[in-house]
DNA sequence: AATCAATTTTAAAACGCTTTGGATCCCAAT
DNA sequence: ATTGGGATCCAAAGCGTTTTAAAATTGATT
């Protein structure tokens, strides 16, 4: 059933079929009704791809997530997307996901740009000196990035969380409790935020005279697997650390790991803190969480990303928008005081 | 730039324009070659509604993962769909991803099928009787279901493991170590694999004459607090397990957390079996696996099940096409002789 | 030079909506 | 009776492609 024989039905014009569904005012409350009611009967529903031509509006997000080549999908990106696709549904979006390949990424995004199948998009995982900010400033495509790119002044529509501040933070808890020796299991540091959260720990440790050491910082795709190397690397070290600050939830896991298979008690003999990401699957919480961490939950990240999106789109002159989520810190019970 | 432009540009008709760039036999190859550079020129690309509108194809699949109340994003759908995003892209498709809460099930399918903003939808995660086989067998829209539901016994498409045999197996070289209280922690068993691996457990008992105990048995999401409540809650019991069959490794590193946190030792003490989807994450190898596992790559499935709809929407007298992925047992560092 | 067939090109219809620019109807005001 | 103006409806154009049906061109054959 489509429009044309729907209107026939109905001994009515498309057009005020159309405008009878699409609520348009110029059409009698009593005829209105009967079309709905016909429209349902009949379970109408007009065509998508012919809605999009006529209206030039694709109703759709696209999401790029960039696949490198061990072809890893974080489950952040799944979570984010579940907070961003709420915000699409209640506003009839619908969400369109596309793995780039980094090496055909320029061409991916030109394509996207060009053939008109999204409204705009939301860019994950940027990294340092981003290029692809610039071309999609040029291509004209509304975006928004979740992170930001520091080493990029121009104005351009972002959310992220404070990295710096929250790794400054907890970096800075784990000084007053007397260690020194503090492990960062970061992130891969090609990626923005991870920059930022390394930042946030080297300027705690300076601001407090605690001089650096490279042999306790990992950076690197934050799986179990990694977490577990990275962690039982350190912990051989001649001056292995007291403390250990894992970047995910899923890397921390690694490092409880090496933890104990090092004989190990977490939370006195080691001190651990993490960032959690609130991950539907990983909830770090209880009557006591099992983590000490900086929160912030992606999902809601991923929620609001999108609002402001569609926000742009509805009024591209608001453009550039900003927004700063705050990360605290929480207690758990993987820190205490360092073992003398 | 439009075909119009491009045409007028060009010379030519727009019918030729448009024939030259998808190829088809009845142009001039000179013309061809004029017109392609053209419009690699002008980065010219067929504006994607209009295209769809005129071929009546969406060249989109939809993936619909229901939410349900405790809207969990499951890591496992994530590199499911990485899986078939790459089919996709190889044969010129978009992914449509849909969040469906499930009461509002019933119209969010008959809205994806009238539509038509998609040609085909893989469904994710069946539920035991699940209503919406029947459903979309009726609306027509062609589909392929990840998994199975055993009480439906019509015909549809559908790529599922072995997930009774897998956790028969898993059972039985359990029992043959000598262990006889095995506890199952099971995903969740509205869903039909779970109670496809239960019954796989509960067959194996049977058949080495081991009474089961429903003391030994948890269903639930297999996030890692769930994993390690379970275990941790059957560690008490008076007759407490002497190993654990995890259906998934999220799952298992609860099940590990609650094991330590007992004071033993994972493979001496306790045998812990999992099944292991191979997620890009939580990579379970190395010279010597950490689990004992029945494996079955999920990012395969979901790259076989798009390959699968593809062909279907191609050649729709082929469905339905069915097939079993196997999930053999490979021992790692987590099992071992019962202890007495 | 005329004929025919194959090759190459084109004009126009079609896809199913939205939207523009009128048309028609009805009623109150002149 | 005429006019004016809302309210309500409609025919047709437009969105940017693909595809149908037909026209024009070419080249070989007589």
């Amino acid at each position: 059933m489509n429009l044309k024989q729907l209107s026939i039905q109905l001994g009515l014009s498309q057009t005020t079929v159309s405008r009878a569904l699409n609520n348009y005012p110029e059409v009698n409350e009593h005829t209105r009704q009967r079309v709905k009611l016909a429209a349902s009967k009949h379970n109408y529903r007009p065509n998508a791809r012919a809605t999009r031509l006529a209206t030039g509006r694709a109703m759709t997000i696209g999401h790029v997530i960039p696949m490198n080549s061990s072809e890893v999908f974080n489950p952040i990106f799944g979570e984010f997307i579940a907070g961003a696709s709420q915000a699409y549904s209640r506003r009839g979006y619908e969400l369109l996901l596309n793995m780039a390949k980094e090496d055909a990424e320029e061409s991916i995004y030109r394509e996207i740009a060009s053939k008109g199948s999204v409204d705009g998009i939301i860019v994950h995982a940027p990294r340092v000196n981003d290029s692809r900010i610039t071309l999609l400033q040029e291509l004209g495509l509304p975006f928004v990035i979740h992170g930001r790119d520091s080493s990029n002044s121009s104005e351009y529509s972002w959310i992220d969380m404070n990295n710096r501040q929250a790794f400054y933070q907890a970096t800075k808890l784990l000084i007053d409790l007397g260690h020194t020796k503090i492990c960062l299991i970061n992130g891969d540091e090609k990626l923005n935020f991870a920059v930022r959260r390394k930042k946030g720990y080297l300027d705690a440790l300076e601001d407090e005279k605690i001089s650096a050491n490279a042999d306790l910082m990992y950076s690197g795709d934050l799986t179990e697997a990694n977490g577990y190397t990275a962690a039982t690397h350190a912990l051989k070290h001649r001056n292995a650390p007291t403390a250990f600050l894992v970047a995910s939830y899923v890397g921390a896991l690694g490092v409880r790991r090496a933890i104990h298979n090092a004989g190990l008690e977490m939370g006195s003999d080691i001190s651990v803190i993490i960032h959690d990401d609130e991950l539907a699957y990983f909830h770090n919480d209880g009557d006591i969480a099992q983590f000490t961490a900086t929160r912030s939950s992606v999902k809601d990240a991923g929620e609001r990303a999108a609002m402001m999106l569609l926000d742009i789109i509805d009024d591209p002159g608001k453009a550039p928008l900003n927004e700063l989520l705050k990360a605290p810190l929480t207690l758990g019970a993987s820190t205490g005081p360092v073992k003398k």
